[in-house]
DNA sequence: CAGGCGTGGCT
DNA sequence: TAGCCAAGCCT
């Protein structure tokens, strides 16, 4: 075995983390939820959807036979709504295909959502498999150590990375070894104030040597994200609003929202469309949200109806009474909308 | 293969 | 505060 990961290793026994949710009574099925909820999500983030989810969903078999509204509904805050989508398309593939959890590493990464260092992780940490991982934390404190110029996300930046895993990861203790990684990444060598004090492998680190922590791994190329706006529609029948389930790809896929109007005149235009019989029409507090990739100025209309409308009744949609237990998704400024809905509801 | 895809923690 | 970016993957 190799020196780095000697050192990394006997650092693991010492400091490594061993209580989080997904580590007890390790499942492939479990460790594969947790996986896929900790893709670009925080481990503080992630830790109540992951005891709820499994709390719903406890086996690979009864996330097989699940409604996908009800693993969004799971999945509603957590944000990259493929990812619930995708667990549920790959529970049900298993299950058909195999009857079980995969042990193949191509197996596993041919399924929807698993890419290779997430197949790597959940082999080598359930099954003790000898897969070098490479996520956030990893690349972290190897583009560090070796120096690697660019951006990890770099496709070429990202082959040296994957290059550097495979050549210091231990066929041995693999499992151990990766959580290591993880935690050197997350808990020592961090984004700002890394304290390299702590660090097993600071002594060959050439960035310590070089007082280049800083620098290293270099940041995305900055962009300025462009601005966006929407008129939310609210269609209010006394305590329903409606909703409509968005098409399964793009933004929000699969979740239930308000109909989006460019300007508020296409969105008066609708009424007059759909015969509605409004009491009332007035906007409520806009407010802007930010994606990865852009910011959104949403303007909710709150508009009150008469009767309950037949013409807009279609699939894939619902009246939804606002304090109601919901069993399907809706996205973060959906959830804001409504929880100031039900406001104006209580006191009426 | 660079951009699409969410949201919240941290500084 | 506003920007950066997190246990990435898909197209």
């Amino acid at each position: 075995m190799n020196d780095f990961a000697s050192r990394v290793l006997a650092w693991y026994h010492l400091h490594g983390r061993k209580n989080l949710p997904w580590q007890q009574d390790k499942t492939l099925y479990k460790v594969w939820v947790s996986e896929v909820m900790l893709q670009q999500t925080q481990v503080t983030t992630v830790i109540p959807y992951f005891e709820k989810f499994i709390d719903r969903f406890p086996t690979l078999a009864d996330l097989a036979a699940a409604q996908e509204d009800e693993v969004l509904a799971h999945w509603t805050g957590l944000g990259y709504y493929a990812r619930g989508r995708n667990l549920l398309k790959a529970a049900k593939t298993m299950i058909a295909q195999y009857g079980e959890f995969p042990t193949e590493l191509e197996q596993v990464h041919a399924l929807p959502g698993i890419g290779l260092s997430t197949a790597g992780a959940i082999l080598s940490s359930v099954l003790q498999q000898p897969h070098a991982i490479l996520d956030g934390n990893v690349k972290r404190v190897l583009a560090r150590h070796y120096l690697v110029d660019g951006w990890t996300g770099n496709k070429k930046v990202q082959d040296k990375l994957w290059e550097f895993a495979k050549e210091v990861t231990p066929s041995k203790d693999t499992h151990h070894f990766n959580q290591a990684m993880m935690d050197i990444g997350a808990t020592v060598c961090k984004r700002s104030k890394p304290l390299c004090e702590q660090c097993p492998v600071a002594e060959t680190c050439f960035a310590k040597a070089q007082g280049l922590q800083k620098q290293y791994p270099q940041p995305k190329p900055k962009k300025v994200l462009p601005e966006k706006h929407t008129f939310m529609q609210i269609l209010k029948y006394q305590h329903q609003v409606y909703l409509i389930k968005r098409p399964s790809s793009g933004l929000w896929g699969g979740l239930y929202a308000f109909s989006e109007f460019e300007s508020l005149d296409e969105l008066e235009q609708s009424h007059a469309t759909q015969a509605l019989n409004v009491i009332k029409s007035r906007e409520l507090t806009g407010f802007r949200h930010t994606f990865s990739h852009f910011h959104l100025h949403i303007t909710p209309v709150l508009v009150e109806l008469e009767n309950l409308p037949q013409s807009i009744s279609e699939a894939d949609s619902t009246w939804y009474q606002v304090d109601e237990k919901r069993d399907f998704g809706i996205s973060t400024p959906t959830a804001k909308i409504l929880e100031e809905i039900s406001q104006l509801v209580s006191l009426s």
